[in-house]
DNA sequence: TTGCAAAGCGGACCCACGGTCCGTATCGTT
DNA sequence: AACGATACGGACCGTGGGTCCGCTTTGCAA
């Protein structure tokens, strides 16, 4: 294996980075005010420390969004329903979505860097390509519905960081009314009435 | 009036910087390299010229973006069917929408430039806030559509320009495909059945 | 315990880019 | 022609991401 362990110091240092990123990102807004030598200052590391253990920004930005996501990627691989995989495909959109939406909310500063970082389009990070794939397969699954790529880009797109930073923060839209649209969207586009309870489907 | 009649000079390099502005937008990829300077350089202007008659970036980029845009804002405000405002709700909806499909397929370097520059989010832009107002009202006046609201941000997403531009530039999805899905997809969520024509409703 | 590479540290340094400033050139009016 | 107002342009600045290299720490081994 090409497995180095890493010195104990290293590790250490890793985990303050991580720790203080991730302190300022939920407590400061406008992620531009959050810089690398702000990061490192707060972690108390130098800058040189940083860059080896994350490569560049956006390496950090990714290794924390990896890091918070863990719970929800089990859930979505391996949780019950309606996220696990056994839930028949139409809920479980819903209920992706829905959790992608909520986990935008929980971290928005963070989201927001992400997304505007990425050292370019948010479309080239492969986390997007995974949710897209899934989302892809399991539009596919939904009889009468064509197009699954384009639709499932399209949906991601309604849970974008900046929409919903836009949403929540300049407009005040409250989380249980963005739920409820997006819900209310979402099931127009799977076809069909417009889910009430959304969980009664066959 | 306010109005102080600008000094001819003024006016030439105005157009100058805004030509140079244009070229090498449509000219280059990935719009980070095309920098103040060089297009300062590219129209044979000083820096401080540039500044003075456009602010900043964004207002740079938004005074090119409100030139070519213009033909289109004429068509939508007063123009004939199905953009212009005689048309029923659900054909222009429909037809809006694939008019900012293909306008961002025209002017892919500078829509992305605008977007992702706008000094935070494009959200904030007030041209969005104006299509955005446009779409709200016409979706509101198709009857059994709730939460126009969301639903026009949910729309206009799923034509933002680094999307396109992932689509068109990197998946190499042709023009015309990702017309008749973005038509498809609208059609779902506007309610009834995927109109195949897309221009027999009542 | 001590010695000694290798791994890691950190902050001085570099560069690119957006944006400002002010001495100088141009305009256009009298 | 002459003079104020207007605009020019490029030197200059601040900021922030990313690099470099001499010094410190670690951990293995004798």
């Amino acid at each position: 294996m090409t497995e180095r362990k890493p010195r104990k110091d290293a590790a250490r240092n890793r985990q303050a980075v991580l720790a203080a990123a991730d302190d300022l990102f939920s407590r400061c807004e406008s992620p531009e005010g959050v810089t690398l030598a702000s990061i490192a200052a707060a972690a108390g590391v130098g800058k040189g420390t940083l860059f080896r253990s994350f490569g560049d920004r956006t390496g950090l930005l990714r290794a924390l969004y990896e890091a918070r996501l863990e719970p929800v990627r089990k859930a979505v691989e391996s949780g019950p329903a309606p996220l696990g995989p056994a839930t028949p495909p139409r809920q479980r959109v819903l209920a992706l979505l829905d959790t992608l939406l909520c986990f935008k909310l929980d971290n928005r500063p963070l989201m927001l860097a992400l997304e505007e970082s990425g050292s370019g389009s948010p479309y080239q990070a492969d986390h997007y390509e995974r949710w897209h794939g899934l989302l892809d397969t399991m539009l596919g699954q939904i009889p009468g519905l064509t197009d699954s790529d384009f639709t499932a880009h399209a949906l991601l797109a309604a849970v974008r960081a900046d929409l919903v930073e836009h949403l929540a923060g300049h407009a005040c839209v409250p989380r249980e009314r963005m739920r409820a649209q997006l819900a209310n969207f979402t099931a127009g586009v799977l076809g069909a009435d417009p889910v009430r309870g959304l969980a009664n489907e066959s």
